[in-house]
DNA sequence: AATGAATGAGCCTTCATTCAT
DNA sequence: TATGAATGAAGGCTCATTCAT
């Protein structure tokens, strides 16, 4: 039962692959409608153009992320304990979906970027709420959230990448020790 | 414009300012040669092509970096004190040098990165050589340069880069912060 | 121009005309776009790039070359009769298309020239078949057909070229005699 | 001593090959000016453009030929010894000389080719004088010089070509009768 | 005479987007 | 909805030719 969910799904995850494997700029629209089973035309029905596609595939890409991470907390821990179960989350989810850290890591390095309104999402809301809450308990350094991602995501998503690249390889233990420095990089 | 150095460097300037301004795929030979005054076949007389000029000024980028880092550094100090002060310096680079963390940024996310001989630059080596000689001194967690590099550089480009753009206002307060933060990631 | 092989034909004949006409390096795919009715970007779409278009209509001209010849041979003549009779028609067929002409001989001295399989095509099997049982019959001498034909079909398209530029004047006399000329050089 | 006779044979020679194996418009002028051990600025004191280096490279080349023909003949033999053995001799030469074949082939079937004068140098006019002998004398049919020629030099041209080629493998009996079928091509 | 850096027009080719079916 | 042929603008790159030195 083909219906649109289910094509633009396919979609999306065509394009996916494909830019984190070519580029944006090397993945003609033609290629994705070919390898999607759909045809060019189509995929201007449901978007508006090759950006908002773009777009729209970054949408699905970041609340799904939000979504995982969120299905994996655990508000019974200890919120530091839960800290570092979230971000040892995020450092599997990226390792276990590496075209999705190339696609994102593209994306938000190119001149495209524009202000996605994800805040918005409430798995979102719910993963900052957890950060204002260890500020107002002196648990992590007083900052905006942007800087506190630029410490504890940031640097994980690099190092997926550096691990799914086969730069290196990572351990268990390494990635225990990742875990601890995203945490003591923002703990009071 | 007398002689090729200046040649190239104009060429170099331009095209760092554009590429950051619009992608690399947005961004022209005709434009970069106009822009810097000379002329699209020129371009091909120094580069064997865009890619090449691309990669080229990548490489003149890092090891300048390199190069301003390395002319910060005080030999005198204390281990620990230089690698804040390094990395003080590096924060400030970025913030002085807009252009320099798009362009560094859209590179090296880019399906384009090749593995560049950046290695064997006499300073680059340098810089390695202090956080081998912390490694063996215990005061940093014994992981290979690459992760180091991922909890230190990589988080203070993207601070950087929220700054540049106007997202958070870094004060120097701040600043100390987020070097402080990037110590105590990879502090043992 | 309602089909594919409408779109095709159209596409070849305006090659032919131009290359014949301007050769193939000073025949832009603009220029045959245009007059062909077409735009640049569908030639692309029945033809790799130009270079498949060029070997791509040179199959067409041999093969089309041959279903001529074969059409004017009468299997119940004597065999030196048809020998003559297919020599004539030849020379007729290149005084009449003196565009195929100067494409062929463009073509086939081109460092282009790549051995194409027009060995395979029916009536060309047929024709070579021809020389072969004269060649069992003792009627010509027992050299490749290369050679066979380098003696007959090589002046026949450089007499015709002769006359169609109006270098000479072929009368019904000549022609004859030069059809005479090619049967004295092959027969035994 | 690098005079300018020795520049310009030098030129000519690297022409020639180079348009041999690559084709007049995938031969620039700058690998020209390269391989020739001069500059590109130079040629163009030697010629007015690359059309009429080719175009003078061909002059040579005609020239050339005739002279090497000349050098061959023995006026105390029969004249039809006499063609036999200039046939032999072309074609010989044609053997010897790959490139100039094909430098010759692609010059006179491109839409290049402008009446050159070569009726005016003085070896071709002794050729021709030959073939006038021989009409004369009742030897060969009288018909015009270029056609003669479309029977004789044409099809030993392609046959040296197919040999250099490597298609066929000419033995000397083979050039015999080569040789024999252009004589019987145009005798009376 | 000689060099070769510099110019810039021109061409092949790609690809986002449209639209007739 | 769905297709994919068709368009045409744009860009990378080449190369004949010039000219300052």
């Amino acid at each position: 039962m083909s219906n649109v969910k289910d094509k633009k799904k396919a979609i999306f995850r065509v394009t996916l692959k494909l830019i984190a494997k070519q580029g944006f700029h090397n993945t003609p629209m033609s290629q994705i409608a070919k390898l999607s089973g759909t045809s060019a035309g189509i995929i201007y029905h449901y978007f508006e153009n090759k950006e908002d596609l773009i777009h729209s595939l970054h949408y699905e890409v970041k609340t799904g992320m939000a979504q995982e991470l969120i299905s994996k907390d655990d508000p019974q821990l200890h919120i530091v304990k839960r800290f570092k179960l979230l971000y040892m989350a995020l450092l599997d989810y990226f390792i276990n979906n590496p075209d999705l850290v190339e696609f994102m890591l593209q994306y938000e390095n190119s001149p495209y970027e524009k202000k996605t309104m994800w805040k918005e999402d409430s798995n979102i809301v719910k993963l900052f709420n957890l950060i204002n809450i260890a500020v107002k308990d002196k648990l992590i350094k007083p900052l905006p959230i942007e800087i506190i991602s630029v410490f504890t995501a940031t640097p994980l998503v690099a190092l997926a990448k550096l691990h799914n690249k086969g730069i290196i390889e990572l351990t268990d233990e390494m990635k225990v020790t990742a875990v601890e420095s995203c945490w003591n990089a923002i703990k009071l």
